[in-house]
DNA sequence: TTGACATACAACCGATCGGTTGTATGTTGG
DNA sequence: CCAACATACAACCGATCGGTTGTATGTCAA
């Protein structure tokens, strides 16, 4: 919950915001791809996919590894966890509420209060 | 997969990519608050809050009712699973990429090929 | 009934976003 | 060496974002 934190987060979720990016993490996942060969599955602009491969690799949902004249990039899993993390936290934050209220229906039907 | 999907899942992680509506949704999935306390809770403008409980209603990420003058909002944790269930989804690509590699790597390493 | 409160929404503004084109820098193969 | 390829990045543009103020509407309480 700090600052530094919630700028992780500011940065995931807005890079998962975005259909292309998400294309891309489907692919990057599955396995390495050049930028290029990336760019050559978009109707858009070499940079426009450039710059959507820089977004994710801000994010650190992605890293690169240099292989001849390509950049590789993989998909990196641990990150993409770390947003699943977040949200589980969301998730508890409910179940919390939930546990408060069967405790109080608990103590308004115990025989002794 | 489908375009309705995506515009969901670019709705849901916009809305989550901002850290005062990520606040307001630990809040509205501990229990309701009207729009007015929640607003309270922040160092801007009343409609600025109403403005971003709006972008988490329309992602579904929250439901409203109505209780006197006051407008009770609660958090959906279907809808915050539903995000995580997304990334499910990119976990299991990576998943099937690793498989193929352990194949590939059991086949290599057999007496028979 | 009326005044205070709760909400919604429109109009506006600077900043950021997602795209473009153009240019610069590496890298490789012949 | 050099021509083609792969990448990076800057500058620009229209659209959207996150905020503001102002206004309209609805509801409650005295």
């Amino acid at each position: 919950m700090t600052e530094t934190d919630e700028n992780r987060a500011d940065a995931l979720f807005h890079a998962l915001a975005d259909r292309t990016r998400r294309d891309i993490m489907r692919r990057v996942l599955a396995g390495e791809h050049s930028v290029s060969t990336l760019a050559a599955k978009y109707d858009m602009s070499f940079a426009a996919v450039q710059k959507h491969v820089a977004v994710l690799e801000k994010a650190g949902l992605l890293t690169k590894r240099r292989s001849g004249r390509e950049q590789l990039a993989r998909g990196d899993v641990e990150a993409v966890r770390s947003v699943a993390s977040l949200l589980v936290d969301l998730e508890q934050i409910w179940r919390g509420r939930i546990a408060r209220i069967d405790n109080l229906i608990a103590s308004d039907t115990e025989p002794e209060g």
